[in-house]
DNA sequence: GCATAAATGATATGTTGTAACATATCTTTT
DNA sequence: AAAAGATATGTTACAACATATCATTTATGC
């Protein structure tokens, strides 16, 4: 079993743990975001899932998956490019801390970090200090990736 | 001449400092923004716009006069909520580094703040060791301001 | 005034996302 | 197995966000 299925394997544990179901589609929504290996958009996913299981899935039904499997920890929804990506942690047993995400804008590829609680404080800190309250602490980063720096230079 | 006007006239020398200028739908759209407070979607600044000088623009002209504010730094987009807002510091003569945003999440209100150098150094530092190069410090926070903490209690 | 560049208008289209309602499928009870 | 209920998916329509392209108008330098 390679790690691709044993991802979804744990997916489907998960899911099962708690009377969840990871129906068909569901399954090739996450399998076509986690083999892709970057953020997709709805639509790309669509273009996904057609080409590597034939199925033609309306926008809808991708949107509320994507829901589904958000609210299942086994998908982030990046709003700094309106993108999703599979979690970095699906076969992880034990609980994460919110991540936080750095983006690459040439590329779509994402890594999945955990900056040092001390600095996420700071941030907080900082907000709080100008009369704000932190809602959530998922950072969202522009970037480049190490390919594309090669590449820009 | 109140704290708008002294903005607005800031921003008029700024443009005409190098050459650019602020016409009469960019000063608009401008002080659209400004007098809003908040964040606004293009589109809602086209009902702003409407309101105030009951000027009916098109988006595609909403979009390009954006793009010149921003390019003017007297406006910043911001793609967590796919809102833009006029800079805080139009009326400073100094320079800025690149700011942070809070954002409510509830009623759009804003704050750009500048957190502290150091914090800014650790994140850069844990996307580096990600292998990752942060391309801007622009960062975008979800949060909840003063007014909607209170409202939410 | 006239040539040129800059700004705006007009129209079309692309992209992202949701609302509302219909149908299918799976589960449990009878 | 039939009926009823819950969950998942399909269909259609549209709202919201954004850009492409080409035409027209308006400033500005010569």
């Amino acid at each position: 079993m390679n790690r691709f299925e044993r991802v979804i394997e744990h997916a489907e544990q998960h899911c099962n743990a708690h009377g969840a179901r990871l129906t068909v589609k569901r399954k090739q929504v996450l399998a076509g975001l986690i083999q892709s290996e970057k953020a997709l958009s709805a639509y790309e996913l669509i273009d996904v899932c057609k080409e590597q299981f034939g199925e033609s899935m309306p926008a809808m039904s991708v949107y509320r998956i994507l829901e589904f499997l958000e609210d299942e920890h086994l998908v982030h929804k990046l709003s700094l490019a309106n993108k999703y990506v599979a979690c970095a942690h699906i076969s992880c047993s034990h609980e994460h801390a919110v991540p936080q995400f750095l983006i690459c804008r040439q590329c779509s590829k994402v890594k999945e970090i955990g900056i040092k609680p001390a600095t996420i404080d700071e941030l907080r800190e900082s907000v709080n200090e100008a009369g704000f309250k932190l809602v959530n602490t998922q950072l969202e980063m522009n970037c480049l990736c190490e390919g594309c720096v090669a590449q820009a230079a």
